[in-house]
DNA sequence: CGGGTTGATTTTACCGGTATAATTTAGCGG
DNA sequence: CCGCTAAATTATACCGGTAAAATCAACCCG
């Protein structure tokens, strides 16, 4: 079933279906009518692949993702797929594991002319992963390096925290670093604005008091295990994202202490399991699903040539629940 | 940057060219050398597209899936994925919803002949859903309807579970049935399982220890205050997944029972969150990984002229943690 | 009633590859 | 050194569409 054999059935040229297919204006109603007829007789569907090899484009747009089992990701693509949706666009979503050379999926996706919208990119300027010369659909890039780059303010955020918890009267707050290999920017600015924070009100901090983990929940358990049984403990911790969060309540309930009454513990990240815990956590909202939707909007915006400014950083919102509360030292004054 | 251009700088007709980028045999070394300088000095790389529509074939394969926030849905497609790379295929994930037409990149996906694994789908044989008499690549269907299904034994599964709580001494167990629209099949099984086990060991089966969720930790957790506040409440609940599990751990802690001391909780599907949690539930694994792989296992074979024997169903298995243990009636007996 | 428009439709060429058949080249025995 | 065969290479056609230019028809007006 080709456009040829549409176009004999209903008597008239292959370019004549083309138009009709392709939805555009000067062809008469009987005319379109007739082709329509023998579409739907025929059961005939065009055929993407020669269209967009003809035509120079596709509507069609590609999204690469380190992996899909991080519900961090899922979120974005979340976000993305229904702006698509909504722009009458079709979204492929290729796992591009960071570090990997680049998929041969991709090399279609190249030539795919609607677009690429890259989260967490290995590295998008990199010709040993990214041959150059290539033929560019436009790209944008969600937390990595690129011309369009799409960033949340992962250093306000951590100052939003670590603010909240010295306001609150806590004086020893610790931070589970995130992993620095697979999301080096975000684990370092996050890390950047905590250290900031504490330093601008003079709070101390002990090099114990940063404790390294690898975003996974076990790696927070662990790391906050470690925290607590320093000689000088704090009495909140601030976590790189949400799982090492949870990681680090569990370390705490194992060791007796109550949180948020003993330890408070905020997260970062605010994924729909922050509510699905117990005790609910606070959390540093990020604004993931947006994160995707302004990516397929801007390379809506590419693809009529327009230019949006590029870094553009979203702001990020602290989301207290019940993971944190006044720190010791101001139960102190009260009493 | 094409195939002509190549050829002109190597001084070879294209179809040397083509002949070395597909690996062909039957090109003397000397020219698939210099054929090989010209391409690697004009960064040439070849369009996918072109080939998949001259050639008719292509090493992309697609999968269809209702959702990516779900991490179940994730755990299947990582499972795919690490199939997909060690066969040397491109995965192309597109979300599906279910309900929904049929995207127009599975159009792409149906021309782009390299197969199609569809997770949970709408229906892949409602014609007005897939339209009928279109180019049909080999396709797999896991846990719904379809030529070549992959299915997971919901039934045995759900069977075990209960048989696993009625040993323990329970003879009030409830269950919490998973949402009839999403997954309809699955949801209907384990229910089926749940009720057939309880029978055959004459164990009563009030109507209301059967409560409608939607898979959510939220509904897990409505249905299972429900439950636990009935004039003779259950001392186990069966939830049809780990997230409604949850939500009745929750419920129960809410109502100041103990898990697993007062109330046994068992969920279905072993997502890493099973463990991440406290108390580790005990539940039903899936061999979610296992499906993926399968599912690209079978699209290689289709692709090679064989026939897998469908439907293939796997089994459970139940993995006992934390939030199960004996119930008061084997208590009484001891005592 | 002929020339100028406008609108609908078709013709021709091409997108960037591959299949197949035809052609050239190389190797070899006599 | 010739004829024959196998290997390497190339010419041609085609995959299924679209772009742009060309054609055709109908209409308007002086």
């Amino acid at each position: 079933m080709t456009i040829a054999d549409v176009a004999r059935a209903a008597g008239v040229s292959k370019m004549t279906v083309s138009n009709v297919t392709s939805g555009r204006v000067g062809v008469r109603p009987e005319t379109r009518a007739r082709v329509l007829a023998a579409i739907e007789h025929s059961g005939y569907q065009v055929n993407p692949l020669a269209r967009a090899l003809a035509g120079g484009r596709s509507r069609l747009i590609g999204i690469t993702v380190p992996s899909l089992s991080w519900p961090y990701v899922g979120e974005i693509v979340q976000g993305a797929s229904q702006a698509a949706e909504a722009a009458g666009l079709d979204l492929a979503v290729f796992t591009w594991p960071s570090g990997q050379p680049l998929p041969d999926g991709l090399a279609l996706l190249r030539h795919l002319t609607g677009g690429l919208l890259s989260i967490l990119p290995p590295d998008l300027e990199d010709e040993s992963i990214w041959p150059r010369s290539a033929p560019s659909p436009p790209q944008v890039s969600v937390g990595g390096p690129g011309r369009y780059q799409l960033l949340v303010d992962n250093y306000g955020g951590a100052r939003q925290a670590a603010a909240y918890l010295a306001d609150l009267g806590h004086t020893r707050i610790a931070h589970i670093v995130g992993a620095t290999d697979t999301a080096p920017h975000d684990a370092a600015e996050r890390l950047r604005g905590y250290r900031d924070e504490l330093h601008s009100r003079g709070l101390a901090l002990p090099d114990a008091y940063v404790s390294p983990g690898t975003y996974h929940e076990r790696s927070g358990l662990d790391a906050a295990q470690a925290l607590l049984r320093l000689p000088d403990p704090p009495t909140a911790i601030f976590a790189a994202n949400d799982a090492m969060a949870v990681g680090a309540v569990h370390a705490a309930q194992d060791l007796g202490l109550r949180v948020p009454h003993d330890l408070s513990v905020v997260g970062f990240d605010d994924l729909p399991s922050a509510r699905a815990v117990r005790p609910n956590l606070t959390t540093v909202r990020q604004p993931l699903r947006d994160l995707g939707r302004l990516g397929v909007l801007w390379l809506g915006a590419l693809a009529r040539g327009e230019q949006p400014s590029s870094p553009h950083i979203l702001p990020t919102e602290l989301v207290v629940r019940e993971s944190s509360g006044p720190g010791p030292s101001r139960f102190k004054g009260v009493l």
